[in-house]
DNA sequence: TATTGTTATACTCTATAACTATA
DNA sequence: TATAGTTATAGAGTATAACAATA
């Protein structure tokens, strides 16, 4: 690790606000849509297939209790079902409705003109390398796609 | 903007992942100083010199009411001082003390063990070329040091 | 009249703890 | 006993609206 005498220099600081700021920006986007970012994060997850709510929670580090939450609005925006499963009972498998895959695509879409807005200066050279350390950061604390 | 079929290819996605992440380490090195992330930001812009606290929210992009908030806790914290302006007596300067200056280090000093954690995986040319592709978007979008 | 700061209030996001039902 | 889900509740963080003091 590099010395480090400025704020701008800090890469941890600087994804706080730049996440932040995305975040801001997928928002406003999604709303459009009756979404909201955190609801975009369970769509991804369910893309490859359906989880129980508990599996769910561990795979985005949420507590439980707010998969419930987000499973609720998500069931009521129609995008996705809560299905029991038929060899352990306790279980909700929450699997995506066709619904459910519009509003994920619409979702990337958004998301994809979120990155056009946001990395607009940079050229081509940086934002692969961007895009490459990134990816290789997610990975390495097991936020990619991990199935 | 090159295609995008996956989320793990959206930088906007993947960047409010990853300032989650980074946020929550942060906080937990923070807490052992008595401090939040949000407040670090204060502390961060007031280096440079006073500020109103309009400015100040101009600055950090909240709004006014939650600089109140903040610079309550911080002169509680002994960090900051409320100096009311001699020319416009509305205003209400905010400056760093002595002890707002030692916690800026030791925040500082966590956030670059954040970064240690956080970026271990990458090789020299990699996290150059993070820290140059972070700080152009910074500074397209206004989020550096503008004074 | 306009600006600066403040208070009251509400909404979102997340977490903990206690509970129900299944295993 | 242990696990999956749910509910009730609380704590951050942020925002809006109404207000007081000052310009």
């Amino acid at each position: 690790m590099t010395e480090q005498r400025s704020w701008d220099d800090n890469v941890a600081f600087t994804l706080v606000r730049l996440g932040h700021l995305a975040d801001r920006r997928f928002a406003e986007k999604l709303a459009a849509v009756g979404m909201r970012p955190r609801q975009v994060g369970v769509l991804e997850q369910l893309q490859a297939g359906p989880l129980s709510q508990l599996d769910l929670a561990r795979a985005l580090r949420v507590t439980p209790s707010v998969v419930v939450d987000m499973a609720d609005d998500l069931t009521e925006l129609g995008a996705i079902q809560r299905v029991r499963d038929t060899h352990d009972r306790r279980r909700q498998n929450l699997r995506l409705t066709p619904r459910g895959r519009a509003l994920a695509r619409r979702a990337l879409q958004a998301a994809t003109e979120v990155d056009a807005e946001l990395l607009a200066g940079l050229d081509a050279g940086q934002l692969d390398g961007l895009r490459a350390a990134l990816r290789q950061v997610s990975a390495d604390h097991g936020l990619g796609r991990t199935r």
